[in-house]
DNA sequence: TTAAACCTTTACGTAACGTTAATGTCAAGC
DNA sequence: GCTTGACATTAACGTTACGTAAAGGTTTAA
């Protein structure tokens, strides 16, 4: 079966100025450009745009869905086993504001007392967003989609209570790592518990830890200067340090 | 309690640029600026911006968000409960992407059959959305925003068969209209049933139908170029022509 | 005193389209 | 064949809601 632009819109429910933008960004190609120069879509194309809108209703940039999609390692079966995993995370943020909002319905009759934290229970979109880009994307780059996805939909759905608890472990690891760094010693106790402390970091990303992947991505860290300088930014050499240490902890 | 930005920031999730942009916008002022320049919130602000972060997250662009906010028959209440109903009109069209992976899993096994237009089951966000500014934004600037929140609401939860069901209704209308128009009778019968139809198709967006709201509307039809260029796009003076007809279907 | 964290304003850039304009193609009706 | 409306194309400007960076002032703790 084969659609015109519209008609394909239509069903779809976007613009055609979306499908254009699509074609033109290289993310969704027609079948085939007819003689008199229309785009025709074909089945692949009907089943690529459901996995982008599925993509994107998930808040993925497009950039991303296209790296995504275009990979060779791309597997359509997981990826919607991904989207499922990440709906229900999604549908799990939404049941906590529609209880935001009983809860505040309540408070405004002075049923009950809510504090100023609560009144934002699932608004933690945004920070969530921020922390897996910040950390997420390259990792993507590096992974398997498949592997990636599954983070992703793990960390979509983390309560507030686990965030802050992986804020403090953050704060904790870059302390320790601190602490060894001025030690010198990448194989001492207290740079083997950072190595420790990362893995346990690690894990709320990964769903399947290897020591391999963590060696792997301690060496982005000295290869990359995103990451390079983000924990140099707790001192000069330190990722070279944490890529040293963790060397001996993987061994 | 006061929060600098920051604080308020950091429990509401979202960043201090975007507080500087919804002051800057008029959104959301802060409740006064101390004596060294930094803006400081107050529990006023921290239940508007709760608000706020409600409407944003129902996908209402900000410039309706303040206009909502600001004006003077605002009830708080009565938000909160329509930020449950559109809500919980949210879940249900999750619930329906949720049911749509679910089956495209079975049909990429080949345990089920699945047509293209199933395959976009729970993607209609954007058509509902164009449909609600196209026709709903200007009932709201005349009718209470209570009750237009509530329309939203309503119109969100329409299924993907309802919005079909409305289109044909909007198409029986257009052609009957026509017909009657060029008749030139406004108490004719062809013209009553096209108010009928106007009534019918109305509410689907309004919940408490009432003559004197119809009749105000189809005088707006005539006021407003842009009401009065869709009506009479199906024949020059048709606007004019509904007004009429309703003026006596009403009385 | 110093440094880090926090605050301000300004200003440029961005993602993902929406909207408009100009023009070509197709199909149905006269 | 002609006309008209629907559908298609490309190009280009605009929009919304911030993100990011720069420059500089303020506060706090060591």
């Amino acid at each position: 079966m084969e659609y015109t632009i519209s008609r394909l819109a239509e069903i779809a429910g976007i613009s055609t100025r979306t499908l254009r933008y699509y074609d033109e960004f290289g993310l969704l190609s027609p079948a085939r450009i007819s003689s008199n120069g229309y785009r025709i879509y074909s089945q692949k194309e009907v089943d690529r745009l459901q996995q982008i809108l599925f993509y994107r209703e998930l808040g993925v940039p497009l950039d991303e869905i296209k790296k995504i999609l275009s990979s060779k390692d791309f597997d359509r079966q997981a990826a919607l086993e991904s989207h499922l995993s990440a709906l229900r995370a999604k549908r799990k943020q939404l049941d906590l504001l529609i209880s935001n909002v009983e809860k505040t319905i309540k408070a405004s009759r002075g049923e009950i007392i809510m504090s100023d934290q609560e009144k934002f229970e699932g608004f933690i979109q945004k920070l969530i967003d921020d922390n897996e880009r910040k950390y997420g994307e390259e990792a993507r780059e590096k992974y398997s989609n498949e592997s990636v996805d599954r983070s992703y939909a793990k960390l979509k759905s983390m309560s507030k209570e686990q965030y802050e608890e992986l804020e403090k472990l953050t704060a904790e690891l870059n302390e320790t790592l601190k602490a060894a760094f001025e030690q010198g010693d990448p194989g001492s106790e207290l740079a083997q518990k950072a190595c420790e402390l990362h893995k346990k970091w690690l894990c709320y990303f990964w769903d399947d830890y290897s020591k391999e992947a963590h060696i792997g991505l301690a060496q982005m860290y000295v290869d990359d200067p995103r990451f390079t300088a983000y924990y140099d930014k707790i001192a000069a050499g330190c990722a070279e340090f944490l890529r040293d240490a963790l060397l001996i902890y993987c061994k």
